[in-house]
DNA sequence: TCAAAAGTGTTATCCTTACACCCATGT
DNA sequence: ACATGGGTGTAAGGATAACACTTTTGA
């Protein structure tokens, strides 16, 4: 019980997230190390010297290099894989990282922080279903869904080995109802890491080569942007915590200028979710959630009717248990 | 960018859960080493060389050492606070620790797997609410409430610097609405580590104490049963986890045996949640929830009439998105 | 005058809550 | 017979989902 196990590094991963022009974008920085051609999540070592909490090293770090200012923050997982995060080879120092979620706002569009922020890493904000394009719903059901994901993943649970789940895990015929729809079951759009895992395992994913397995299918038509390291998979686990929380926390007002018309905050949950949501239910849902109140003021340049500009209460945090806002199935 | 912190080590904690007469009971050690008269959670370094992710570190020490099968594991948090973890001073290495919750079975009284595990840590299963009686409201309001909490609580609320939270963080008057249920407010149940935490800020809990925090009232009458370092705050957390995502997985039956009454079920969702649920809307929910299917045999000690002894339908994890006992506010 | 987007009112349906009552066994 | 716990039916209320329609601007 005393034997330590010395020499192990902690690393802090960030999937920073902001909204560019109504799109969730996520920071990656740049290849400059040239050592993979993919993007990556920000990363720094933790040094418990210096900081006296994770999220405190974090922060630090994320505010020297990028010059962003981060609202909520929020930790994810903690992945001491080997194999995934470090190559094959196992002469390297042992990882284990910390993946956080952070969220930010950005003042303009190439001057000011954000600006300095892309020059500083070399990298960028870019919309995160680049990376996930199956997981945009906004405008209907994504045509990669029909074309190339169900027609593999049906391949894949043809030729499951047992038809049905070892102990408690989950069989391929269950994992593609539940996960994808499949036979009409519903698209949950909160399971965004169990789809990617389960994507991952039937060899659909560029990054799985390099854990060893065959990626035929990958190789020839790669399914989003591919990420180093498991770093898709932290940002599996932002979006999918993101949707979850959106719904009893008003994490989305961190995403938002100080005042915006209801329609710009409808479209904001719409990028996060991923899905289409009516106007009329939303609004209501935003009214008696008293999430917002009125300016006075309005915003003309809508193209239309000139529209109601609101802020974000605060006094809902102090007045409710849990706001948020609970959209339903159809919002 | 490159600068590494090394000399850091990562500690596994885990709060490992089971059901000791219509009681959760966790396990915690002995004070085999004599350091601290408080109670401790089973904890295990984790050596990357041997296993390859954290929780499969996290199984083999505990079944090693206890003999204990566990069903579900799921991570909780990693902490990395200098202060609360190691003692105030500098010099041992840098922990940093990931804790679990897992929850277990126990198959027999005193004999079996469960004795050799308490043999073999010197310590054993204790009833979680010893060291949060605040949490059980089984039945009825906890009198510690009334006569110790609020009292201390709304002293501390008075003596507030500044009335107001700063920035985004909720003030205390505030704190004691939502996460305490003061002026009319509803208790939440799942607001555990938010209880824990506000206490250990207002100087109620004993632990505090190591903080640098004054605790004339913790030193007078302690809140609960203190344990070792943070491990409170760990066993905080994993209550918290486990009421809520009872709501929406089918965690429950981890903790019973193969079958039960359905009043059994009832009291052992009780027992976790803390709270009394109405007998008539319980059942009906696991009825149209399909959790469960009647075994067609009887169960005859239950003192009146035999009641039907059920089994959990596996088959559900395949049917549902989400299966799980949605009690809603008066279950 | 028309397009585009803002904003309002109303109804059917389901789920939650709550209540009141009957059944089978041991003592 | 009666106490004890097991088991069932049904009505009221509130939240959600879905519908169609009016209003105000710019071009």
């Amino acid at each position: 019980m005393s034997e330590a196990a010395g020499g192990i590094e902690i690393g802090l991963n960030a999937a920073i997230v902001a909204m560019v022009d109504e799109e969730p974008a996520v920071l990656t920085v740049g290849r400059d190390a040239g050592v993979d051609l993919a993007d990556a999540l920000p990363f720094g070592p933790f040094d418990p010297v210096r900081h006296r909490t994770l999220e405190l090293g974090l922060r630090a770090w994320v505010e020297a290099q990028t010059a962003l200012r981060l609202g909520h923050v929020e930790q994810l997982y903690t992945f001491g894989d080997r194999g995934r995060h470090a190559r094959a080879d196992d002469a390297d120092p042992h990882v284990v990282s910390v993946g956080y979620l952070a969220l930010t706002r950005l003042v303009d569009g190439a001057e000011g922080p954000t600006g300095r922020a892309l020059a500083a890493t070399g990298g960028g904000f870019r919309p995160w279903y680049d990376y996930f394009p199956w997981e945009d719903w906004r405008r209907g059901r994504p045509a990669i869904l029909d074309e190339a994901i169900l027609p593999a993943m049906r391949a894949w649970r043809a030729e499951d080995p047992e038809h049905r789940g070892l102990g408690r895990a989950l069989g391929r015929a269950e994992r593609l109802r539940l996960h994808f729809g499949e036979d009409g079951a519903p698209w949950d759009e909160e399971k965004v890491l169990e789809r990617y895992e389960t994507l991952y395992e039937a060899g659909l994913i560029a990054e799985a080569s390099r854990d060893g397995r065959v990626c035929a299918r990958a190789a020839a038509a790669p399914l989003g942007r591919a990420m180093r390291f498991d770093h898709r998979r932290i940002l599996a686990t932002a979006i999918s915590r993101l949707r979850a929380k959106l719904k009893y926390r008003p994490v989305v007002f961190e995403l938002m200028g100080e005042s915006f018309t209801l329609t710009e905050l409808q479209k904001t949950v719409e990028a996060i979710s991923g899905r289409h949501l009516h106007k009329q239910n939303f609004r209501r849902l935003v009214e008696n959630a008293a999430l917002v109140e009125a300016t006075g003021e309005t915003s003309l340049v809508t193209g239309g009717r000139p529209a109601s500009l609101y802020r974000f209460r605060r006094e809902v945090l102090a007045e409710r248990p849990a706001p948020g806002l609970r959209l339903g199935s159809r919002g």
